[in-house]
RNA sequence: GCCGCCGUAGCUCAGUGGUAGAGCACCCGGCUGUUAACCGGGCGGUCGUCGGUUCGAUCCCGACCAGCGGCGCCA
C-alpha cells in the first residue's frame, strides 16, 4: 500500500501498486471507466476497463458515486492525460464503501460550507490549509524549544480576566463562577519564576461579538514569557520566531501553497529584523499618507490595512499611550505616558498578528495603574504576589495562529484557517 | 452593542398576486481516452416560521428564526 503522493514523485512506472483512498471525480464511457483517486498525499487517475477486470468489480467501480472509499490495485503509468501525469490501469480491488449522493458538487455558498464543514474538510483546497497549519503550529513549538524554552501549560478555566472589557464565557463551577480563559499570559509569568523562558500553545476565549472575517470566539492562542529582558528583546525573538515559521512553510508546503494559489513572493520577504515604529511616529506618518488619524486613536481595521500597504514585511508598532493598552503594560521610563508594548501588524493588509510587551514588574507602580484604571486588585491578589517575592524585569508576547495561517495563506476569512470554526453564530459542526 | 444584506429542489440560482422552473448532484439507458466528460430519460419542493392585507400570498406588509458582511473590541 504506497501514497498517491509517493507515484506522483516518480519512479513507479511500470510497477504495481496498490492505493486506498476516496473517489475525487468519476467519468465513465460504457467499457472505460476513469476513476480519480484522492488520498491525504494527492489525487491520481485510475483507469478500468471491461473484460479486463473481474465482471463484478467492473460493475462496482463503474457505478462508484463522489467520496466513496476505496482500495486499487494496479500498474503504474506515466501518461499525460492523467489528471496530474500519471495513471493506474486497475487489475484489481476492493470498495469499502459506495455512498450516497455526496452534498458537495460544484456549486457552494460560504453558508452551506461551513454547515457541511465536516465533509469540506475533504477538499483539496482545505486539505492544503490544514498542512500549512500542521506546520506552522510545529514551526512555532520547535523555534523556542531550540530557544531553550519550556513548554508549559495554563489553565483554562479561570476566575478573573486578563484583559479589560466583560467579554468572558461563563461556565458553572461546581458552587461558583468560572470564566473561559481569554490568555495564558497571567499564568506564564507565574511560570518564570521558576523556568525563566516559557511558551505555551493553548485555546483562547473570547465573548466579543465580533462579526468580522478576522476574528474567532475560540482560537489558539500561541503565548510566550521571559524574564530578565525589555520590549526591544521581546521583538528580537518574535521577529525571529515569524520568519522561522514562514521559512518552515515555504520549504515544507510548496505544492499547498501554490494549490490554494497563495502568491509567495511577498513571503518570502518576511526576513528579521521587521521595521519598528512608534505610535506617535506612525500617526505622523499616517496623516502624510492622507489618513485621518489623531494622537489617541486606536488603530482601527481600516487604518491597520491602510498602513501594512506601506511595507513589505511585517511592522512592529510601539509605545502606544497607555490609556489606550491593558493596566499591566510598562510606562517607559523615560516618557511615562507611552507603554513599552509592540503590535506586530502583519502585511498585504492583514494587520494586527501579535501583542506583547514589557510587564510592570514593580508592585507599587502595578497597583497605581490598576487604582488608575478603576481595577479591583483583590481579583488579582495572586497576579500580584508575583510583584512581592523576587520580582524581575520581564516581557511577553500572544500570537495569534489562525490569524498567522490566514495571513500566510492568504485567506478570505480566518474561519478557513482552523477546522472547526466557532463564531457568534456557530457553534457546529 | 451599532449598521447593512440574504432565506425558492440535496447544491447554485431564475421566476410570478391565480399553489413553481433551469443547471449540477443522484437514479436508469447509451458511448473503449474522459478531464467539472458528453447524449437521452427519470426522481426531486409545506417557496425559512408565524401572523396580516386580499376572493386568492412563494410574491405585498409585520414580527420572529437562521445565516452572511462591515464597524467597535481584540490576537
Amino acid at each position: 500500500m504506497i501514497k498517491i503522493g509517493d507515484i506522483l514523485r516518480g519512479g513507479y512506472e511500470g510497477k504495481e501498486v496498490s492505493i486506498r483512498g476516496w473517489v475525487y471525480r468519476c467519468r465513465s464511457s460504457g467499457k472505460i471507466t476513469f476513476t480519480v483517486v484522492r488520498d491525504s498525499s494527492g489525487i491520481i487517475q485510475c483507469i478500468s476497463k471491461e473484460g479486463e477486470i473481474p465482471d463484478d468489480l467492473y460493475e462496482q467501480i463503474k457505478g462508484l458515486t463522489i467520496e466513496s472509499s476505496l482500495e486499487l490495485t494496479g500498474t503504474v503509468s506515466k501518461d499525460t492525460r492523467g489528471v496530474t501525469g500519471y495513471e493506474i490501469k486497475v487489475k484489481g480491488g476492493k470498495i469499502y464503501q459506495r455512498n450516497e449522493s455526496f452534498p458537495i458538487s460544484r456549486d457552494k455558498s460560504e453558508e452551506f460550507l461551513l454547515d457541511i464543514r465536516h465533509l469540506w474538510l475533504r477538499s483539496r483546497e482545505f486539505t492544503a490549509v490544514l498542512k500549512i497549519r500542521a506546520t506552522a503550529f510545529n514551526a512555532f513549538s520547535e523555534f523556542f524549544n531550540r530557544e531553550g524554552f519550556y513548554n508549559v501549560q495554563g489553565p483554562m478555566m479561570v476566575s478573573a480576566q486578563t484583559e479589560g472589557g466583560s467579554t468572558l464565557f461563563e461556565v458553572p463551577f461546581f458552587d461558583q463562577k468560572a470564566y473561559l480563559t481569554q490568555s495564558s499570559q497571567f499564568y506564564l509569568e507565574a511560570l518564570i519564576f521558576s523556568l525563566e523562558k516559557v511558551y505555551t500553545i493553548a485555546p483562547s476565549f473570547r465573548a466579543e461579538k465580533s462579526r468580522t472575517r478576522r476574528h474567532l470566539t475560540e482560537y489558539w492562542h500561541a503565548e510566550g514569557e521571559v524574564a530578565w529582558i525589555g520590549n526591544e528583546e521581546m521583538m528580537q525573538i518574535e521577529e525571529r520566531m515569524i520568519e522561522y515559521i514562514v521559512s518552515a512553510v515555504l520549504r515544507d508546503n510548496a505544492e499547498d501553497l501554490a494549490l490554494i494559489g497563495r502568491n509567495v513572493e511577498p513571503l518570502k520577504k518576511v526576513k528579521a529584523p521587521f521595521p519598528r515604529m512608534k505610535y506617535r511616529e506612525l500617526i505622523e506618518k499616517a496623516q502624510s499618507w492622507g489618513l485621518n488619524m489623531k494622537y489617541m486613536d486606536d488603530l482601527g481595521a481600516d487604518e491597520e490595512r491602510a498602513i501594512t500597504v506601506h511595507f513589505d514585511k511585517p511592522v512592529f508598532v510601539t509605545h502606544y499611550p497607555q490609556e489606550l493598552k491593558a493596566f499591566y503594560h510598562r510606562p517607559d521610563p523615560e516618557s511615562p505616558d507611552e507603554i513599552l508594548c509592540h503590535d506586530l501588524l502583519a502585511p498585504e493588509g492583514c494587520g494586527e498578528i501579535i501583542g506583547g510587551g514589557e510587564r510592570i514588574w514593580e508592585l507599587e507602580i502595578l497597583e497605581e495603574r490598576m487604582r488608575s484604571m478603576n481595577i479591583d486588585p483583590k481579583a488579582y491578589s495572586w497576579y500580584l504576589d508575583l510583584r512581592r517575592y523576587g520580582s524581575v524585569p520581564h516581557s511577553g508576547f500572544g500570537l495569534g495562529l489562525d490569524r498567522l495561517i490566514w495571513w500566510v495563506c492568504g485567506l478570505d476569512s480566518i474561519r478557513d484557517a482552523i477546522p472547526f470554526p466557532r463564531t457568534i453564530r456557530r457553534i457546529t459542526p
